[in-house]
DNA sequence: GGCGACCATGAATACGATTGCATTCATGGC
DNA sequence: GCCATGAATGCAATCGTATTCATGGTCGCC
C-alpha cells in the first residue's frame, strides 16, 4: 500500500498541503478549529510526518548518535556502568525530543563522517573513549562535528568532555580506608594511558596516602584489566607475592567483584580480614555478599548533563566541559582494620 | 559553513551530479576510472551522502528501532539479559548495514506511528513486551508495520516472535536438580500473565516433576518480581514458612542472585545445604560466589536470528517465528542432595 | 563506410515536507 | 464608501539525492 502523505490528508480535510503541515506543527497561523480538524483526520488516517522529508527540508535533525566502546577482551556484554549511563542518556535525550542511535562499531576515521556528516545525527556521544585523546583532539580541531566525550576533563584539551572527578573519587575511597585505620592499602587497576580515568583514580589514592604521610609502595599497586577476571587475578598475584595488605581499592566495581571473589577463595573474609572499595556503583555492587562499599558516579545526573551539554553544542552555544562530583557509598565490604590480622598470616 | 553536497563534488570532479551519485553507489554504469576519481574527491572534501535525502528519494530506510521495556520497579538499570541481547542485536544489525535506534519509552498506542509510520525506522524490535500480547496482536492484525517481539512463540498467535523455549529450559533446570537427588525443589518467579516466559519455565518445572512422579507442592512455589530483591524476599518467605526444600529453581538469574544472598544470610550454604539454578546466564552468573548453575540463552544466536527475521519481514518475505533451544550450564551452585540435611533443620 | 548496439554521461524530475510570499476576505477607521 | 490592516490560507520554490530518459560518442560488423 502506498504511503499516506500530507497531500492525502489535505484532500480529505479540504485544505492545502501547506495548511496540513502547519496544522500538524501547531502553527498559530492556522485557525484553531482547522488545526484540530486536520489533526483529527491525520490521526484517523494513521498519518505521521515523514521524518526524512522533514529533516531534509527543515535541515534539523532530532537524533543523536552514541558510540560505546567494546572492551575487546570482554565477553560480548557492555560494561554495566555504561549500561546505566546509556539508559540515563536515552531518557534525557527523549525528554528533549531526541532519538538515540546506538552503535558499537570501533571508532574509526570514517565514523564521524558516517554519522554526523551524513546527517544521521546532529551530535555524537562517545562512551569509553577516554583513551583516544589524540583522535578526539583531531576531530575537535578539525571542527564541523558536535562530539561530546565521557571522560576526564583536562584543562586545555581540545574537545568537549563530561566526566567524573576521578581523582576526588580515588581520594574519597582511600581516605575512607585510612579513616578505618588501614595502612597497607593495595590499588588494583590499569594505570596506563589507555584509561585516563584509572590514572586519576590512582592519583587520588596517592593524594590520600600523602596526606596521611604514608609511603606509597609499588608492590601494592597491581595493573589489571577492568574486568572481573582481572580483579581476581590481581588479588591472586598480590597473595602470591606474600605482600601484606589489609585493604584494597579497586579502580572499578568489576575489578572489585573479582577481587572479592579471589579473596573469598583464599579464605580471606571481607571485610574482617580485608576491606574492599570499588568505583562506579554499578547495580550489582549493592547485591554482592558482602555488599560493596564503592564510589558512586551519579549516572542519572551524568546523563542529564551529557545531553544538555551536547544539545548546547548542537545549538551552537558555548558549552563547558564539566566534572561531576562522585560520592562515597559505604556498604558492607569495609571495616576497621584489625591490628593483628594481616593477610600474610592468613594466606595459604 | 554550508553543507557540502553532491553538486559541489560534481563541479570539482567536472562531472554531473548524477554521475557523482552513481559513482558513490558503485554503479557499474560509470567508468571505473571516473568512479575512483569521484570517490577520491568526495573523500578529500569530507563529503558523505545525506541520509535524509537518500532515504527520501530512494524510499528505503536503513535503521531499525528497538524498544526496551523498563521494569518500573527496578532502579534505572536495564535488565542485564536484555543488555546482552541488545548488544548482539546491534552487532547483527550493523553487519547488515542497519543502524539501531534505541528507545526506552513506554510502549504506547502512538509508538508504532512515531517510529515506523514516520519512517524513522524500517522495522521494530520489542524487548520485554512478552506480556503485551493483546497490543501486539492488534498491531499485527492491523498490519503495515514490521514488528518483531522477543518472547515465547505461541502457535496461532498473530505477530512475529523469536524467543527461547522456556518450557524446555525449565525442564532442563529441574531435571538437573532431580538427577542430583533433590526431591523438594522450590520454584521462585512470577507466574502471572505479565511474564509468559516465567509461566513456561514453571511448566517445564512441572513437566520434570511429573516425569519423576513427584507431587508438586504449592508451598514450594513463590511468586516474585524478576529482581534481586524479589529473589531475596522470596527465599526469606520460604524460610519463614519453615517449608523444607533442598533446591531452588529461580525463573531468572537476577532472582537467583537474590536467593543466594538470602540463603547466605540465613547461613544456608550453597550448594551443600541448598542448590540453586537460575535462568538466562547473564554475565554476572559466572562471577558470583559460588558461580551460578543456570540455563543459558544464547544471546549471540538470538540477536542474529532476531535481526535476520526482521529483515526478512522488512523485505516482504515470509518469516516464521522461531523458538531457540536453551542449554544447561553447570557451575558451582548445585550439588548432590545430602540425604539428612534439610534446610528446615538448618534454618534459624 | 554506414548503421545499429552499446557504453558513459548529462538533463530533468520526483521523493514529501517546510516556509517565504502572495492572495483572499472580513473588518474597521476615516 | 474606500483603503489599510490583519488573519487565514494557498502557491510554489526549495532541501539533496536517486533515477529515468535522452544524448553523444565509440565500436563492431557487414
Amino acid at each position: 500500500m502506498p504511503r499516506v502523505t500530507s497531500i492525502d490528508i489535505a484532500k480529505l480535510a479540504g485544505v492545502s498541503q501547506a495548511t496540513v503541515s502547519r496544522a500538524l506543527r501547531e502553527s498559530p497561523l492556522v485557525r484553531p478549529e482547522t488545526r484540530r480538524r486536520v489533526q483529527r483526520i491525520a490521526k484517523e488516517n494513521n498519518y505521521s510526518v515523514d521524518s526524512a522529508a522533514r529533516s531534509l527540508r527543515s535541515g534539523d535533525n532530532r537524533t543523536i548518535a552514541m558510540l560505546v566502546r567494546e572492551e575487546s577482551g570482554m565477553d560480548s556484554a557492555i560494561n554495566p556502568f555504561f549500561t546505566s549511563l546509556l539508559a540515563s542518556i536515552i531518557r534525557a535525550a527523549a525528554g528533549n525530543g531526541y532519538d538515540v542511535l546506538l552503535s558499537l562499531q570501533q571508532l574509526s576515521e570514517d565514523w564521524i563522517a558516517d554519522y554526523e556528516t551524513s546527517n544521521k545525527a546532529a551530535g555524537i556521544i562517545l562512551l569509553g573513549y577516554g583513551g583516544y585523546r589524540d583522535y578526539i583532539r583531531r576531530i575537535a580541531l578539525q571542527g564541523g562535528a558536535h562530539v561530546l566525550t565521557w571522560g576526564p576533563v583536562v584543562a586545555g584539551q581540545p574537545g568537549h568532555f563530561v566526566g567524573c572527578d576521578n581523582r576526588r573519587g580515588g581520594y574519597l575511597a582511600t581516605r575512607h580506608l585510612l579513616d578505618l585505620g588501614h595502612r597497607r592499602i593495595a590499588f588494583i587497576g590499569d594505570t596506563s594511558a589507555d584509561c585516563p580515568e584509572f590514572v586519576d583514580r590512582h592519583r587520588g589514592y596517592a593524594d590520600a596516602l600523602a596526606e596521611a604521610h604514608l609511603h606509597r609502595s609499588d608492590a601494592l599497586r597491581v595493573a589489571s584489566p577492568p574486568s572481573v577476571q582481572g580483579g581476581a587475578s590481581a588479588v591472586r598475584h598480590l597473595l602470591q607475592q606474600r605482600c601484606a595488605f589489609s585493604a584494597v581499592f579497586c579502580a572499578s566495581d568489576l575489578i572489585a567483584l573479582g577481587a572479592m571473589r579471589a579473596l573469598a577463595q583464599a579464605q580471606l573474609h571481607v571485610p574482617t580480614k580485608v576491606s574492599v572499595v570499588g568505583f562506579d556503583d554499578i547495580p550489582a555492587a549493592a547485591h554482592t555478599t558482602p555488599a560493596l562499599t564503592t564510589i558512586r558516579q551519579d549516572t542519572t545526573l551524568a546523563g542529564t548533563v551529557i545531553v544538555a551539554t551536547l544539545l548546547r553544542l548542537i545549538a551552537g552555544e558555548a558549552a563547558n566541559s564539566r566534572s561531576l562530583e562522585p560520592s562515597l557509598v559505604v556498604r558492607e565490604s569495609t571495616a576497621p582494620a584489625a591490628a593483628a590480622a594481616t593477610p600474610r598470616s592468613a594466606a595459604v
